[in-house]
DNA sequence: ATGGTAGCTGGGCTA
C-alpha cells in the first residue's frame, strides 16, 4: 500500500477555493495538510471539498491561521491541541493518525508555526515558545516509535542555501539563529527532512513573497518542511516541490510540498 | 528612508 502526503499554506481558503479544488482533482493526495485557512469552522468549505472525496478535521479560526487536515482515509486519534495546559489560543495544530493495514499507523501533526516577526518582539518570544511545546510533542510521538511525519508551514529558513540572498535576512525571525537553534533541536530528537533526504543538492524555495516582483526575480525561501521519524523515512520514496503553483493566477504565496510513501512489509 | 502586495474585513492587523 502506497499513500501521499502535501503540506499547502492556502494563504486563505475561501480566496483560493476554486485554484484550490482545481488543484486536489489533478494532484489527488491521499492526504492534504493546509495552514492559514483563515476562516472560522464554520466558514470552512467542507461540501465542496468532502465531494472530492475528502474527510475534513478543521481547526479555524475567524481572520488569522487555521489549520485542516483532508484525507482520503478516515484519521483516527484527532487532537486539535499541542499545548495541553495552556489551551493555544491561536488555531495552528491537528494530531491525527493514519490508520494502515497490518495493525500499522502513522502519526501525523499538520502544524503552522508562529511566524514571529518582527525582532525583538513578544511575537518573536511567542514563536519560541511555541517551538519548545512542539518539541515536547515530538519527543512524546517518538517514544511511541511508531512512524510519524510532522509537515507544515514552519517559517524557519533552515540554512543559508535555502533563501535567495541570506545577508538579507539576518534579523528576521525566520533566520534569526534562536529560531534555528530549536529548529536544530527538534530536528536532532530524530527526524529528517525529506527534501534534504531525496533531494540533496537542489534548492526547492517554498514561498515567494507577493510584494516586490519576488516570483520573478526567485527571491523566494524554503519555509514549509516534511519532517520524517527513522520509520517514516524508511517508507519515503518520492517527494516534489510544486513550484508552478505559484505562476497561476491569484496564487498563494507558497506552494504544495508532497511526499510519497511506501508501506514495507517488513515494518509491520 | 519609504513603500511595495495580499487576505480578511469593514480598522488595522498579519504576513
Amino acid at each position: 500500500m502506497n499513500f501521499s502526503i502535501t503540506t499547502w499554506n492556502v494563504n486563505g481558503i475561501r480566496a483560493r477555493k476554486d485554484l484550490f479544488l482545481d488543484w486536489i482533482k489533478v494532484n489527488s493526495p491521499d492526504i492534504l495538510c493546509l495552514q492559514e485557512i483563515k476562516c472560522a469552522n464554520d466558514d470552512f468549505p467542507f461540501s465542496e471539498i468532502e465531494e472530492c472525496g475528502y474527510n475534513c478535521y478543521v481547526n479555524g479560526q475567524k481572520s488569522f491561521n487555521g489549520v485542516a487536515i483532508l484525507s482520503k482515509y478516515e484519521l483516527t486519534k484527532i487532537t486539535y491541541i499541542l499545548d495541553e495546559k495552556n489551551q493555544d489560543e491561536q488555531a495552528r495544530f491537528i494530531e491525527a493518525t493514519l490508520e494502515l493495514p497490518n495493525n500499522m499507523s502513522v502519526i501525523i501533526n499538520c502544524i503552522y508555526l508562529p511566524n514571529g516577526n518582527p525582532y525583538p518582539s513578544e511575537k518573536f518570544d511567542y514563536k519560541l515558545r511555541w517551538m519548545e511545546q512542539l518539541i515536547k510533542k515530538a519527543k512524546e510521538n517518538i517514544s511511541k516509535e511508531i512512524p510519524y511525519i510532522i509537515l507544515g508551514d514552519f517559517n524557519i529558513i533552515p540554512t543559508e542555501n535555502d533563501v535567495y540572498d541570506f545577508t538579507k535576512w539576518t534579523d528576521d525571525a525566520l533566520f534569526r539563529i534562536e529560531s534555528k537553534k530549536k529548529y536544530r533541536e527538534l530536528c536532532n530528537l530524530g527526524l529528517y527532512d525529506a527534501h534534504e533526504f531525496m533531494n540533496k543538492g537542489n534548492v526547492d524555495f517554498t514561498h515567494w513573497d507577493y510584494q516586490g516582483g519576488a516570483w520573478e526575480k526567485n527571491h523566494g525561501i524554503r519555509i514549509d518542511h516534511i519532517l520524517l521519524s527513522a520509520s517514516a523515512c524508511s517508507m519515503i520514496y518520492k517527494f516534489s516541490t510544486h513550484s508552478q503553483t505559484r505562476d497561476l493566477e491569484k496564487p498563494s504565496d507558497h506552494v504544495p510540498v508532497s511526499a510519497g510513501f511506501e508501506v514495507i512489509k517488513s515494518m509491520q
